[in-house]
DNA sequence: AGACTTTTAAATGTCTGACAAATGAAAATC
DNA sequence: GATTTTCATTTGTCAGACATTTAAAAGTCT
């Protein structure tokens, strides 16, 4: 772990991305100790606040974790598919919202990502995935339910048909797009008549996928891209009318 | 933005938390000026380097960014596609490497997902796209190149593939899949004999994007995958034989 | 000797106060 | 009016101190 001459940026910024990058690199492990702020401070010669300040930093990544008292200190921290997970749904809602990305885009990414999973899902779902859909699908169909829940309850859905791949790169990578597109997706009212629309292919999916069908769980997501992508077309093209 | 009693964790990840809940709420928008850290300090009861610990959080999550001088301060940061895209990098690399996640596991899931881009990118490439997939191609043909640079060419290419689909989003979320693999990708020398297999084998799939033919396309994925897999199993097992 | 209690040392969490450096705006000067 | 100077504001950094937590070491009692 070298040194940081006293050039350009903010040494508690230099002083972060050293330790990030010995960890990344893997000269530190899982669980070891990093050495004390004192120390730290001492080897970067700089304050302690310094010190505390980059190490804050690593630990807003999820790469450090910390703890007090006598044999405490800053350890590498594993990152868990969890951790990963909130991190990316964080970044892709703030990508999302921040960069006027078109709900058509989004759309697109999250479906062509969907059927990426579908043949795998097809494949080495359990019995316990198909009855997390169908149970969905059930609570989808309920009277009263709020437009709010209603999203939920697809999201859990479509989390369940992405866990059955039974890969968990793909889960995370997966999960997060859905979520992110949550607060798109809650833009658009949910009429009963939509609502019916889509239990009827979410139905359609299951069925594909517990007949472990392939192609026809890809073409039943393209269904339901196809009439996602219209019913947000004609929200955005009435609400236009309305403020035009 | 609300308080934080002092009840269950540090002060710092409290008030961090705080703000990163207001800019994700769109309380706070993009270039918007926070309180100065004197202010933060005063408006939450906590010192001024408690503050400073909450903000270096937020800037290493690229949600703020800071200036000094007179009109100084701490602003929303617009999260560039570019800033989410290293971060997810360092994120899956770490992922990968510190869960032991396996190559099977990791390259099933980066094939899978980059198959479901290729239809997009078969319909939307630009002839820059092809142009440079192909140079690409040629590059992995020239001998002497180090298994390093190969690999380098390899991303290369996969990202004009990905890129070619015309969906930011896409190419954020698959980018970040495909890089993080190559540390995993690194561990495999490559001989001459494979090498050549896989430079035929980007070309099938770059001859099926310029036809514009996406079932192809996704086939010369798979027939990729298949052969990486192959290849990856080899290795490992002749090392399993050498070390036995 | 063994179990329990107390002490102690090490480490992070937090605060106070201060100075340095950057930076734009206001004031002063030509 | 244009240029220069001054100045106030804000972040970056440092030094030192105290509070809190925690586990190990030391001590005490049975």
């Amino acid at each position: 772990m070298k040194i940081d001459p006293s050039k350009p940026a903010d040494l508690s910024a230099q002083i972060a991305a050293a330790i990030r990058d010995a960890i990344v690199a893997g000269d530190l492990i899982v669980d070891e100790r990093l050495p004390s702020e004192a120390e730290l401070a001492d080897h970067f010669n700089v304050s302690r606040p310094t010190v505390r300040e980059a190490l804050k930093r690593l630990a807003a990544q999820s790469l450090i974790r910390t703890q007090r008292g006598a044999t405490g200190g800053a350890f590498v921290r594993r990152l868990s598919f969890e951790d990963a997970h909130s991190q990316q749904i964080t970044t892709a809602t703030l990508l999302l919202s921040m960069n006027a990305v078109s709900f058509e885009t989004a759309c697109e990414a999250r479906y062509a990502l969907e059927r990426a999973c579908a043949p795998l899902s097809a494949k080495r779902r359990s019995a316990d995935h198909l009855a997390m859909m169908r149970a969905e699908i059930f609570r989808q169909g309920q009277p009263g339910l709020t437009d709010e829940a209603f999203c939920a309850s697809d999201v859990a859905f479509h989390r369940a048909l992405v866990d059955g791949a039974g890969n968990p790169v793909l889960s995370y990578q997966l999960a997060g797009a859905v979520e992110a597109m949550q607060p798109l997706m809650n833009m658009i009212t949910f009429t009963a008549r939509s609502r019916g629309a889509i239990v009827a292919l979410h139905a359609g999916i299951a069925d594909a996928i517990e007949a472990r069908d392939a192609t026809a769980a890809e073409a039943a997501l393209t269904d339901l891209e196809v009439y996602t992508q219209e019913l947000a077309r004609n929200v955005m093209a009435e609400r236009a009318g309305r403020h035009g």
